[in-house]
RNA sequence: GCCGCCUUAGCUCACUUGGUAGAGCGCCAGAUUGUGGCUCUGGAGGUAGCUGGUUCGAAACCAGCAGGCGGUACCA
């Protein structure tokens, strides 16, 4: 043999199983119910788009990767596989633009892939469950956003909050305050982004000069003067009141001499009366002025879901899952491909992030079953075994022959690890007499738990009975339907 | 991208300051002609991340690279 590959996969990609799998078509299946029901209609775009359609982060020549996974077509054009779910959405908007109903209510699911380092949470290749509206500039399609995501997080049973903010807020703030050098406006909007993770001593010193973390990298600040910290701080704390309608009131205090924030205070006034309207609970969904999301990208309202279960790795050790949803309004994105400005606003499930924070928890337990198993004695026997498994399957229950060529031993063996719900054997015995032997594998496991004798544990056969062949289809349901 | 730690069997890890590798778990088989688990016995499986250097001799010391983990930056 010559050189032999190692057998991995890329790192920040990974292999999903039964299991896994079961639990993220739960996720969507659920979501998109939801998405249904609240008028939003199916789409799916390609994995690929030219890589101008995805927005800023271009590639260029020199380095096509960064960020995006990307590669020249043979008419030399860039294409991309997609970040994201909303910059497809764009750009179907604006190529389809007259013809759509208007406002476009559209949801959509599916990976998306970012060429950046890999994480705990955060991998290269991960799904996302997308619903926006676009040609709404109402703060009335904002609060949908917001109702749908509670909705949606109250079918899958996961206890979420949703946090919401404006940017028209932090915009004002930064107005009133002077900041009006955009690399300054950015260092506060990411110092504030900051809180939950290094608290308000923490984002103080972002703020002001800099910052040294625990490896001794020292991140530079934004450079604000002391006078103009405080009432940053004062902004960013006045997401502690009770109510939403309490932190408008607060805020309101902190941003009066700023045209912008009460602007962004009177969307988030009508979104209030709106998410009340439609049922949803103050700890639902808070007002949070410490939310900030991607930078310059939205333009209105941002919304984040955060995940009130706490999560362990296999070593009990607390994982940091981030954000298990997001979105907001984006008014400037279909303007990219048209001209026209056309607002939009939408949120995002984090479905892998959710799969995976489910399978830690054990909320969701991946109970991925196998078929019934048919046990394969001898060669000839083989037309019996598939008349039987046809039987099986035509009943509405999974079944497989056993197609290795291994003997009696490692087919149970097998059939334990497929955790099928039980076995059956056509021997000779069982083909002289007309008869079935079936063995009932949980049940079987359960008795074992008393036995440790292996003779006795052999021959008593625990779960197991033999039977006319033409009950063997009512004893195999019987099985299934008690576990 | 930057800082720190790490890399030995499929997995988790040992190998008293350099003398060419071991355990547990897992896997396969037997004890048990047609029976999962337990127990016992046996077996397979390693170029010690890669490349180069120091040395009579390197898994160990040094350098570079790659990969992993943690922090930080970025995050549409």
């Amino acid at each position: 043999m010559g050189f032999r590959p190692e057998a991995r996969s890329p790192r920040g990609f990974i292999d999903k199983r039964a299991g896994q799998i079961a639990i993220e078509r739960h996720l969507i299946a659920t979501v998109s119910k939801v998405y249904e029901d609240f008028g939003f209609e199916a789409l799916q775009t390609p994995a690929f788009e030219y890589a101008d359609a995805l927005g800023k982060f271009l590639p260029d020549s020199d380095r096509p990767n960064v960020g995006v996974f990307a590669q020249q077509d043979d008419d030399e054009q860039w294409m991309a596989l997609r970040y994201d779910l909303t910059a497809p959405l764009a750009r179907f908007a604006a190529q389809n633009w007259e013809t759509l109903p208007k406002p476009f209510r559209r949801y959509a699911f599916g990976p998306v892939w970012r060429n950046e380092k890999p994480g705990p949470g955060r991998l290269r290749e991960f799904m996302q469950c997308d619903a926006d509206i676009v040609g709404s500039d109402r703060p009335e399609a904002d609060a949908e956003m917001i109702a749908l995501a509670v909705a949606g997080y109250k079918a899958l049973d996961v206890p979420v909050r949703l946090r919401i903010n404006n940017r028209k807020l932090l915009n004002g703030l930064l107005a009133s305050l002077g900041v009006v050098d955009s690399v300054q406006q950015l260092g506060v909007l990411r110092a504030i982004d900051k809180l939950d993770r290094f608290g308000l001593e923490g984002v103080a010193l972002l703020l002001g000069a800099g910052r040294k973390d625990e490896s001794g990298d020292f991140t530079k600040g934004a450079q604000l003067p002391a006078t103009a910290i405080q009432p940053v701080l004062d902004f960013v704390s006045a997401g502690g009141a009770a109510t939403r309608a309490e932190v408008l009131e607060k805020l309101a205090a902190v941003l009066v001499n700023s045209a912008e924030g009460q602007a962004g205070l009177e969307d988030l006034a009508r979104i209030n009366t709106a998410v009340t309207a439609m049922g949803v609970a103050e700890d639902a969904a808070i007002f949070d002025p410490g939310i900030v999301r991607g930078l310059e990208y939205y333009t209105g309202p941002v919304f984040e879901a955060e995940l009130l279960l706490q999560t362990l790795d296999e070593k009990g050790n607390l994982v940091q899952m981030g954000s298990v949803g997001g979105g907001g309004r984006y008014d400037d994105l279909v303007a990219r491909f048209t001209g026209q400005p056309v607002p939009a606003t939408g949120f995002s499930f984090g479905v892998s992030r959710l799969a995976a924070a489910l399978a830690l928890t054990g909320t969701a337990k991946a109970a991925a079953r196998g078929p019934i198993v048919i046990i394969a004695f001898s060669e000839s026997d083989m037309g019996e075994y598939f008349k039987l498994a046809a039987e099986i399957r035509a009943a509405g229950l999974p079944a497989e022959v056993y197609l290795g060529r291994s003997g009696m031993k490692a087919q149970m063996k097998y059939a334990d690890r497929r955790v099928s719900p039980a076995a059956v054997m056509i021997g000779e015995d069982e083909l002289k007499s007309g008869s079935v032997t079936i063995k009932d594998l949980d049940l079987g496991r359960d008795l074992a738990a008393q036995i440790s004798d292996n003779k006795a544990w052999r021959e008593g056969r625990p779960g197991q009975v033999t039977l006319p062949r033409a009950e063997a289809i009512k004893h195999l349901k019987s099985i299934v339907e008690s576990n």
